[in-house]
RNA sequence: GGAGAGGUUCCCGAGUGGCCAAAGGGGGCAGACUGUAAAUCUGUUAUCUAUGAUUUCGAUGGUUCAAAUCCAUCUCUCUCCA
């Protein structure tokens, strides 16, 4: 790939450069650049929303460029209090270690292995001492990092900002000096600190690094960023099946951003299908994001299934759960099998006819059950419970 | 060091002695409609051996026939002043 095409990628998905010049100037140098992206260190679960700069990240590392991984487990060690009543579990060097691994399995998903790199930021920040902090946090001041809209919404309604709050952004900068980056990418919402990034590395005499940010996109319920904790992302280590579906259930009208952000598809023929028949729109991208990372054998078998399941029938391939007793109520069951999470909720499934047994509304909660049959919660929860055979 | 405001069920937030398992909203779950979308409407959202019982309103103890509500002590959080 020439720098041209790199170039023009990379500038019509990104949200802001910082600067477009030094960015072009970088890319003709005809050196390797070293690339540098930050990792969350705590859960390693890839979504949708991480691969707009991974793939972002794949198209630099095609044009001969070195990844670098900053895995934040230093900052994962002392735990961030802001979350109030919980102390944040703080993670051992063995849990950083594994999850570092398994970050970088999920990551040569998109990525080539061998000119990716992973780092630990407590390399470096363990090593410091409290002079060291001191003079990292001379460089900066208070006004500039009160310029970041959280915290200066959160000073003026009086809401409480702990000082290691104002040093984030400098530790995380400071990884770029460590690293001494060329560019960094991130999401939008990281614009502030990587740009301190590149001001920490003017102070330290170091080239400062063109800071590009690429879109969040939100996630299935169309308002929030993509995230686990909000339970509405579509995650890539998720089974083809589990992938397709919520494909499926994409709102209309982010459809586009997600064929520009997450698929090599290209405009036109994307414009083209959601503009005439925004089902197939639907069908289309769901069976290219299995393809991407399960394969294409897998998409028939998660069609199908999910096909199935509209027509309200019953799927083939379901999870089995195996109940050591001849006979028991039906209420028993839903719990046994974690449909329900108490009696109560078993219950009040069954009274809101929300539970069906071979296709058969419950409507009586002294049903007894024996034998093999499938039990569903909704629309999408299936269980086969195969009781004990006399 | 001083002054003040707070800690309510998943979240936000009402509730100042019985009608409180606790308003309202959000979120979740289920139903209708549909395209397993969105929007809309409905129901539901502590537990149990279930027309009843038990536990819950920061913690512990107390007053009372009766406490989320009153008192004491403790604890945590926030704001302001110095």
């Amino acid at each position: 790939m020439n720098n041209g095409k790199t170039m023009e990628i990379l500038m019509k998905n990104a949200v802001n450069v910082f600067n477009e010049e030094e960015l072009r100037t970088k890319l003709n140098s005809g050196k390797s650049l070293k690339i540098k992206f930050g990792a969350d260190p705590s859960r390693p679960d890839l979504h949708l929303g991480h691969t707009v700069p991974l793939r972002m990240l794949k198209v630099l590392q095609q044009a001969g460029h070195h990844i670098i991984f900053v895995i934040g487990d230093f900052t994962g060690m002392i735990g961030d209090p802001s979350g109030r009543s919980k102390t944040r579990s703080q993670l051992s060097y063995e849990e950083t270690g594994k999850n570092g691994q398994t970050y970088f399995e999920q990551v040569t998903k998109i990525l080539d292995p061998s000119k990716t790199e992973i780092v630990y930021n407590s390399e470096w920040l363990g090593k410091m001492r409290f002079a060291d902090v001191i003079e990292l946090a001379g460089k900066y001041t208070l006004a500039r990092i009160m310029e970041r809209e959280d915290f200066s919404a959160r000073y003026s309604n009086n809401q409480p900002i702990g000082i290691h709050e104002l040093l984030y952004p400098l530790i995380q900068g400071y990884d770029s000096v460590a690293v001494n980056a060329d560019i960094e990418i991130g999401g939008t919402d990281q614009t502030f600190n990587l740009l301190v990034g590149r001001e920490l590395q003017k102070d330290y005499g170091q080239i400062p690094q063109v800071v590009m940010t690429f879109p969040l996109i939100a996630g299935l319920d169309g308002v929030e960023k993509m995230s686990k904790s909000l339970d509405n992302y579509i995650g890539i280590d998720e089974s083809a099946e589990i992938m397709y579906e919520k494909c499926m259930r994409i709102p209309d009208g982010l459809l586009t951003d997600y064929f520009r952000l997450t698929t090599d598809i290209c405009e036109a023929e994307y414009t083209d299908i959601i503009s005439e028949d925004i089902r197939e729109a639907h069908k289309v991208y769901a069976r290219k994001i299995v393809e991407m990372y399960h394969g294409r054998d897998c998409i028939n078998a998660a069609e199908d299934r999910y096909n199935s399941i509209a027509a309200k029938a019953i799927p083939d391939n379901i999870d089995v759960f195996h109940i050591e007793e001849y006979e028991t109520g039906i209420i028993d069951v839903l719990v046994k099998t974690g449909l329900a999470t108490s009696n109560s909720e078993a219950r009040r499934l069954i009274a809101g006819r929300g539970i069906k047994i071979d296709g058969i509304t419950v409507n009586d909660f002294s049903v007894r059950l024996k034998g093999k049959f499938v039990i569903c919660r909704g629309k999408n929860k299936f269980i086969e419970v195969r009781m004990k055979m006399i």
